[in-house]
DNA sequence: GCACATAATGTAAACGTTTACATCACGGGC
DNA sequence: GCCCGTGATGTAAACGTTTACATTATGTGC
């Protein structure tokens, strides 16, 4: 009933209320004043849902990520929620949980809330489900999963470039035996961070020697019992790569805890760069995966979806770098200054 | 036009998938099966903002944070969450980013959804605009601001408990040089923790030593800093209380960096006990604030307030308890075995 | 002064639901 | 055999907007 209530303030009809409101067409200054002033002093706002009835379409966006209190998740959040706010639409949040049962309930969900778009975080995917969005014309935005397609954008993390970096300062340090902290291997990220590394070492012609590889869960204990296991090797890693900042931590402490020194015996690199990373003791070298970018780029590529001239998706890429802290440094063989010794 | 299709394809009228989908009223076992035939046929989705529409009020509850990337958070709203969804309800995230601005902004866009209810879980408040949610008669629920009034109920956490446990925990390890590091004092959930500190003090008639307060941020770097400051005192402190475990993680790095022992020389205790504090060296003794059962009681109140027969508002409370891990110890006066010294 | 383009405003249908009310069929009690 | 209660279904209004179309006022050129 709002609107009638400001058009018979202003004594216009709802039309124009609702013209002046969406600055539409052509409407006298003096009125548009008039209707102002009643809106101001009926504090009026417009009802969202009637809007998105009459056009179809609402200015919600859906955001699907795993879990948010998974460090990787919150700035990624923020990114896009700030943009998606600074261009006046709504977020609504849902997270599977790892569980790709709760999938089917957040597509649900955007599809009965007519979200204009989705991005979807996480890899708990399925054919079905996108076909539901797909049907529905509404335009989804993937993270490091499949191609471009009709109404479908993809952002492609580089992985490869930033382990490429880390190998290589790793390498100029005279690390040849470089272990691996892998995360849970059901994890597709996980995966393909892991396959990433492997193609690197090949790349190197550094042995691929599979005892060096052990497996996390991308959180702190998980990197912690994996790197017990691979300071027990015989010959052991003189430089760990790990999955995630977390598992590094883990490494860490499992370093810290047997009397060895980091960097000075074994070094490590993280990768996502959260915040924590740079108050580690030693501060963390690591891959930074720029997560606020990230957000910020997933709203991007849906607003191009939805306002782009062509309905064909992109995708993007997103680079990874490695940033140098302390976690590293010469290893230990070539270490007695003057002759790199060789065993 | 979708309950329509339906309709016709069922070959019943729309009141009657109405009934059916609501499982409102009497209808046949019979067209209730045809129906569901239907509506499963053409994969048919309600339209929430019809439904809102008419009924006037939405499935939606707000909830207004100042900044997902701060880690305590995270934790709240997935407890938020979760249990929202479980009630059909969607979550719209905001974020103040501590700009009082922005709430203005939060406030509005929940009007205009027409939100069920509103969690706000930000201090950045201001009068007018809870009486913009209140003439809406929108429930609201706040933390630790505002006592119960009509449609609002407040959640308190009960910082003086948990602080309380800390002091007495410390006091009976020999400690009577207790410090602190306040978080940043326009924060008001700072200036509360502060302020049960010093009401402790007092309890425990300890002299309250101004110089024994410094002030951080509630940041690593901010606690780091005013650990300094803190043990460049001629008689520093043999205990430092945080305001968080940011806090107390600076707190631990300046203490390292000087060559000094946690806890052999200085204990520290924490507060929030967020999930690295098990993990720092030496895990972190830390006042446990219980985050996710914290977001669940917000939705509870919302909940109530939504649903129950009342529509006074409750004060309901959150305790904090000291979690004892190995950042505390007996003071360093006290040490030596036998006699424990008096200066 | 008249026809006519143009600017400003109004009228009413449409969006997809829910729901009060009306209708209809059926069966039981008398 | 009629009346009436009951259970199942239909009809249509209402929710608060937007917008195509209609209408009215305001010059403009001749």
């Amino acid at each position: 009933m709002s609107i009638k209530k400001v058009a018979k303030q202003a004594k216009v009809s709802t039309a124009t209320v609702s013209r002046i409101i969406n600055d539409s067409s052509s409407v006298s200054p003096a009125t548009a004043r008039r209707v102002w002033r009643a809106i101001r002093k009926l504090n009026y706002y417009p009802n969202t849902h009637a809007r998105t009835l009459v056009s179809g379409r609402s200015r919600i966006l859906g955001l699907i990520i795993s879990d948010i209190s998974n460090p990787f998740f919150p700035e990624v959040v923020k990114g896009f929620e700030d943009v998606a706010l600074q261009n006046d639409y709504e977020v609504i949040l849902t997270s599977t949980n790892y569980d790709a049962g709760r999938m089917a309930s957040c597509v649900r969900r955007m599809v009965e809330n007519k979200a204009a778009g989705v991005a979807i975080m996480t890899s708990e995917m399925n054919r079905e489900l996108i076909g539901d969005l797909a049907r529905r014309e509404i335009p989804i935005v993937f993270l490091d999963v499949g191609k471009a397609r009709s109404r479908m954008s993809n952002i492609c993390v580089d992985y490869a470039q930033g382990i490429r970096e880390a190998v290589d300062h790793l390498c100029a340090l005279g690390h040849r035996r470089i272990g691996f902290i892998s995360g849970p291997m059901n994890l597709k990220s996980a995966r393909t961070r892991r396959s990433a590394f492997l193609h690197c070492l090949n790349e190197y012609h550094l042995a691929e020697d599979s005892g060096l590889i052990a497996e996390g869960n991308h959180k702190i204990d998980g990197g912690e019992v994996a790197m017990y296991r691979l300071l027990q090797l015989k010959k052991r890693p003189t430089a760990v790569l790990t999955s995630n900042d977390l598992t590094a931590f883990g490494a860490l402490r499992a370093i810290h805890h047997v009397k060895l020194r980091v960097p000075e015996d074994i070094s490590i690199v993280g990768f996502d760069d959260i915040d924590l990373g740079q108050f580690t003791q030693p501060p963390l070298t690591t891959v930074r995966l720029p997560r606020v970018e990230l957000g910020r780029m997933a709203f991007d590529a849906l607003s191009r979806l939805l306002h782009g001239d062509s309905k064909r998706g992109s995708v993007y890429r997103i680079e990874t770098h490695l940033v140098v802290r302390s976690s590293t440094s010469t290893a230990p063989d070539a270490h007695s200054p003057g002759h790199p010794g060789h065993s």
